[in-house]
DNA sequence: CCTCATAGGTAGTAACGCTATATCGGGCCT
DNA sequence: AGGCCCGATATAGCGTTACTACCTATGAGG
């Protein structure tokens, strides 16, 4: 999959990962890389980063623990992240349905 | 519709505008309007430096012309940019549908 | 011991699309 | 005639974004 083409997707499609529960940073990019078959497999260099993002709005939030004696970053979304989700979905959806139409390049149905 | 949503997808929706026949720009940002009822309607500051872009990449070829006594730069298809074209509809596909399947946080369906 | 997978992180970069601004011709209104 | 808006093209500068390339560290397996 071309990398650029997430740009401005990659919020939402972490917000999703981290909505059953708790991850730390890594377990993030694993979960997304095997719910999508391989298809979405982010480098650590944009998880991380992208994470921190996150937490800098307020949408998840990290927590330090311990786990097997090593350190790890377990982040959880906040109520903000899970209004951003659905934001995002609803985005998502709009977007896809346009650009899936204009890529047909047929006139948009009649909204009556 | 989020402004930044569009990155890595205008090359498409531009070269998918111009597959019916050519256009001068302010042509295809109109027909990119039309076409998705006002869902993706792009700045003049940004249509024109993507044609740029992709004439000089060789996707689209521009042409200088009169109409009313006023110039007017006209762009059509090249070879190289139906081929693009192809590749940026299966590209979307593959993307669309991971993203879609990846906001919905289940597994990935067995392909065998 | 050394390498690999796991885990977290930073620096620097390049691309991309946006805002803001400028220009020019033609038509419309007063 | 003068002023204004719309169609049309264009550029400069900016902020965001995700990437590549590195660095650090630990536990497991060869």
């Amino acid at each position: 999959m071309r990398a650029e083409a997430l740009k401005g997707h990659l919020d939402g499609l972490l917000l999703a990962t981290l909505e059953d529960g708790p991850l730390h940073g890594y377990a993030v990019k694993e979960a997304l890389r095997e719910v999508t078959g391989g298809r979405i497999d982010l480098p650590t260099g944009t998880v991380y980063p992208a994470l921190h993002r996150l937490e800098g709005a307020g949408l998840i939030s990290g927590a330090w623990g311990v786990a097997n004696g090593r350190r790890r970053r377990t982040y959880r979304l906040t109520e903000a992240g899970h209004a951003a989700l659905s934001g995002e979905r609803a985005g998502w959806q709009e977007f896809a349905t346009a650009v899936t139409f204009a890529l047909k390049a047929r006139p948009w149905p009649a909204t009556p």
